[in-house]
DNA sequence: CAGTGAGCGAGCTTCCGCTTGACTT
């Protein structure tokens, strides 16, 4: 018999159908070995971490181990990123008095061809990943439990009953959480106008907007420090001659829209929070539902790829379904020449492809009323946001026009959906369709009124959950299986309430924040995280063997005196 | 004799990331 040791439950119960009878396939649940939550885990002398099995994973452990017993080799399947290693390396451990041949495959796609492939090219363990995951797991645990602690001795007068932490992701959303609110507190609102013509012709208006002058050939828009205030809008009204109003340019041209990339756990998180109203814990237990499988008409099946992924990569198999499913469903005019691809920014693991439906004929049409609404909104967002990613761009007439009065210029833009394409699975903001005239440059504009309408500008809005994810993932803070609970961390602590879908600190989240950005900085600082990830990358690609010295700098960098570590 | 300070020990907390399922509200 043969031992496949996947983490997934509803991945191994795939890969089972794929394999014969002398394989046993199971799930090892995430991790099985973990630091002791009950002290620092570090060795004193070696400096390595001291895993040990977590408590709820025995049984898992033993099951393990008896089916061990029986087979003749293990095939550590686990996913192909850093804690993917570690859990393989952990599972390793436990079974490797029992079996001699023991090999780590890895797939990219759980199908058929994928899992068979990966059993043809075994390899070994990863010893690069395994210490980058080793130094990733020690920064988190040295910089949570060190820092926890001394916030409890400052504030638990204060704040009595509370329970205090700090953490590499939690201390600079709760900085960004912070400084939003200050930014919000310190702003000063002030009054500006934007100013129109309102132009006619052949029993049209429409409205031109005031721009500044020309500079370069380029027309600079009023924004920024440069807005119409009262003085300016009094020289403008003396100053415009509205009967010498002449077109300076006029050009009409096509431009285009492109669709989105299909959905990662974060962006998914966003669009169901804005189109949906879902929080991104109640997105993430329905998307895993959709995962693990529906019951539709008595067939089990499972409704998309996996949730929790950094990636937009769809495979091969998928483009070619997707393709098939517009040219046959959609129409041939809406298929693109060439599959869409999405590139990688750099910093994914990318151990799972993007989410989308496992079968994209499967529309949300035929399954509406076989499962719970909620689960039928999740699924109709992801099956839309799929389709139109391999979707032709939209199609935009534009219409761009300048005219000036020889002292001040106006400006108007209006574009209008040609071909919708993707827009008509996918809405996407689009620019009002606002009417604009044909004009020839040089022609006289019949203007009617000058119209200024009164501004005030506006503070920045508070984060919301999926704002604020959105923030921490572009600066590389906090991985897809932690993003819904980030804010529930600081909800917990009751450093930040939520108040409606926007996120507030509270008094004792100010507190922690002045604390650390005093005595901590760089623990607040987005930049750590990025830091430390070009460090881990270079540990993954054996640039740097010497983990410990790595372990030792971070820790060094956030101020951490070592003596308190040991 | 009363008040002070050093030193010690106990108790109470905590991180991020990978997975579900078993709990409670």
């Amino acid at each position: 018999m043969k031992l496949f040791i996947v983490e997934s439950p509803a991945k191994a119960k795939t890969i089972k159908s794929y394999l014969g009878k002398d394989f046993v396939v199971v799930a090892t649940m995430g991790h099985i070995k973990d630091l002791p939550s009950d002290e620092m885990g570090i060795d004193f002398n070696s400096m390595e971490p001291k895993y040990v099995l977590l408590p709820g994973k025995k049984k898992i452990v033993n099951n393990i181990v008896n089916l061990a017993k029986k087979c003749s080799v293990v095939f550590l399947a686990s996913d192909r990123d850093r804690e993917g290693e570690i859990i393989s390396f952990h599972v390793k451990e436990i079974v490797s008095n029992y079996v001699k041949q023991i090999h780590r495959i890895e797939f990219i796609e759980v199908t058929r061809d994928g899992i068979l492939n990966a059993l043809n090219s075994p390899r070994d363990i990863n010893y690069n990943l395994v210490n980058a995951q080793k130094t990733r797991r020690l920064i988190d645990r040295i910089v949570g439990y060190t820092l926890s602690p001394l916030l409890f001795g400052k504030f638990k007068v204060k704040y009595k009953g509370y329970s205090f932490s700090a953490g590499r992701v939690q201390s600079p959303a709760l900085m960004l959480i912070c400084e939003r609110e200050l930014e919000i507190k310190n702003f000063v609102s002030f009054p500006y106008y934007d100013v129109f013509i309102e132009c006619e012709k052949d029993g049209n208006t429409f409205l031109l907007k005031l721009v500044s002058e020309y500079v370069n050939g380029r027309e600079v828009k009023f924004g920024g420090d440069n807005l119409i205030n009262n003085d300016k809008l009094k020289e403008v009204k003396e100053n415009v001659s509205l009967s010498e109003v002449k077109v300076i340019s006029s050009k009409v041209y096509r431009d285009s829209i492109k669709p989105l990339p299909p959905f990662k756990t974060s962006t998914l998180q966003q669009d169901a929070f804005l189109k949906l109203g879902f929080s991104s814990s109640e997105t993430m237990k329905i998307a895993q539902q959709l995962y693990e499988g529906m019951n539709i008409g008595g067939e089990f099946v499972g409704l998309i790829t996996y949730m929790r992924t950094d990636s937009v990569r769809t495979s091969e198999y998928a483009i070619k379904r997707v393709r098939e499913f517009i040219k046959s469903k959609i129409g041939i005019e809406y298929l693109p020449k060439k599959p869409r691809s999405y590139s990688m920014k750099g910093n994914e693991q990318d151990a799972h492809e993007c989410i989308r439906p496992t079968d994209v004929f499967r529309e949300p049409t035929f399954i509406k009323g076989k499962i719970p609404y909620k689960h039928y909104l999740l699924y109709d967002l992801i099956w839309r946001r799929f389709v139109a990613s391999q979707l032709d761009d939209a199609i935009l007439s534009v219409i761009e026009i300048l005219v000036s009065d020889g002292r001040y210029n106006f400006y108007g833009v209006s574009k209008s959906i040609v071909k919708e394409n993707f827009l008509k699975f996918y809405p996407h903001s689009v620019p009002d369709d606002v009417f604009l005239p044909n004009l020839k440059i040089g022609e006289r504009v019949n203007v009617l009124k000058l119209i200024s309408k009164r501004k005030k500008t506006q503070p920045p809005p508070r984060y919301t959950e999926a704002t604020l994810i959105k923030k921490l993932e572009s600066e590389g803070i906090g991985r897809p299986s932690t993003y819904a609970s980030i804010v529930s961390t600081l909800i917990d602590r009751k450093y930040v309430v939520k108040k409606g879908k926007f996120l507030e600190p509270t008094a004792l989240g100010f507190d922690v924040y002045y604390f650390l950005k005093n005595t901590y900085p760089n623990v607040i600082d987005l930049k750590l995280t990025s830091y430390v990830e070009s460090k881990l990358d270079d540990i993954e690609k054996g640039n740097i063997r010497d983990w410990k010295k790595v372990l030792i700098e971070v820790i060094s960098k956030v101020n951490i005196p070592i003596e308190k570590v040991f």
